[in-house]
DNA sequence: ATTATCTATAGATCTATAGATAATGC
DNA sequence: ATTATCTATAGATCTATAGATAATGC
């Protein structure tokens, strides 16, 4: 009866020191404590042995779910792009569009920052890794560049500026919303800069101060409404 | 008299591979060469050896000239910010101050986004690098938040946005300068961007199109009289 | 039988130091 | 004598594989 409460134990010899992350498989103990050493030392300087000690494993039963050092930064990279992907896919393939794109903008920005505000590492810093322009890491980077695209196209339907191109419209957001980034490594990042960074990519695009507010509240709006999309 | 041409032979056992590159000192070889494998590799990925070998010289030799690895870097670091800090101490210290802080501030991210742009290396790639949050390189982060505060003082000066603070008016600048990096990573670095940019980060602080040309008319002005700072 | 760990280790580095050597400088 | 290199190497890793072991599953 006492063991109704306890974890089910697992099949397979027992580790040296039990797992404490209650709810997290073994993969997803290894990739929290991967994100965490790669963020603020990077993957070269990262040692398996490291991350074995934090999950508490020994570092050769790392390569029982991994194969390499490189396929675990990998995994981290795809799942950190993909749910704000699939967001902005979603908009932009709505119903009823081209309804709003400052608006759109404005959602998808609002939610990109607090998706990396709130990630439990500061996982976005894992795209300024050198490693990360390598090959291996091709179709990751083919994923991020779709996510910029959007930023891109949103933000030229939402222009009122005439000479600012795709390439650079997409770039200057996107480089806005990894402000994220470099606040939360110094600490300074406030709850309220969601709202701050979306008003401000509006801006940059050329909108004045009383389109942000319309885009503003029809973001609101939509996020309301979220899961009828 | 054939001797006269030649590089004067300087003192000391000849290298294996005589030296190349044409007047730079053997320690601006070794700051070059790191530069281009730091960019690309990172500081941990990149081994002395490596640096030795495109410079020409034996892994050991290096250290004739740099104590480790990491005084390279450091080096780099602060060679990169430094004239850039310079240029926007000498315009906050401007007679006549407080003149036109948007077209200041025009100026400013000009200069910054084309010296950042020659640089022989993607060398702003290197404060990305996860390493330089470490305690060693504490002197070149203060250098750099100097160069960001600078930018976040002319940023609010010219403002008409009311509740954007300085911590995000200085990062989110900062952060379309930095654009360049990512931009000439990926090879869509374009001479024009150097006005988009700046006038970018006007229309983020809230100027209007007029204000924007106005302080980009000014800007120019003050840059062409450069030497009489 | 299968699973999830462990121990042990081969082989390949890598950094930094010690000390030798081959120039120029005086 | 001084300078700028070189050779050699100690000592410390680090990754990934092989194979043993201690559980559960059937």
């Amino acid at each position: 009866m006492a063991e109704a409460v306890e974890h089910r134990r697992r099949a397979g010899r027992p580790r040296l020191r039990p797992a404490s992350s209650a709810g997290l498989t073994p993969r997803e103990e290894v990739l929290d404590a991967a994100a965490g050493l790669f963020v603020s030392q990077g993957l070269a300087a990262t040692t398996t042995r490291q991350i074995a000690e934090r999950v508490g494993i020994r570092q050769a039963s790392l390569y029982y779910y991994f194969a390499s050092k490189d396929e675990i930064l990998l995994e981290l990279l795809t799942q950190s792009v993909r749910p704000s992907l699939e967001i902005a896919k979603l908009l932009e393939a709505r119903p009823g569009r081209p309804g709003d794109p400052a608006a759109y903008l404005y959602a998808l920005v609002l939610i990109d920052v607090q998706t990396l505000t709130r990630a439990p590492h500061n996982i976005a810093a894992l795209y300024l890794l050198p490693e990360v322009q390598g090959d291996l890491y091709a179709s990751f980077r083919a994923e991020r560049a779709a996510l910029q695209a959007v930023y891109g196209r949103l933000g030229q339907a939402a222009s009122a500026v005439p000479g600012l191109g795709l390439t650079l419209t997409a770039a200057l957001i996107m480089q806005l919303v990894e402000s994220v980034i470099h606040l939360r490594r110094t600490g300074e990042l406030q709850e309220a800069y969601g709202h701050e960074i979306a008003a401000a990519c509006l801006r940059l695009v050329g909108l004045s101060p009383g389109q942000v507010s319309r885009a503003r509240r029809a973001a609101s709006r939509l996020l309301t409404e979220r899961r009828s999309w």
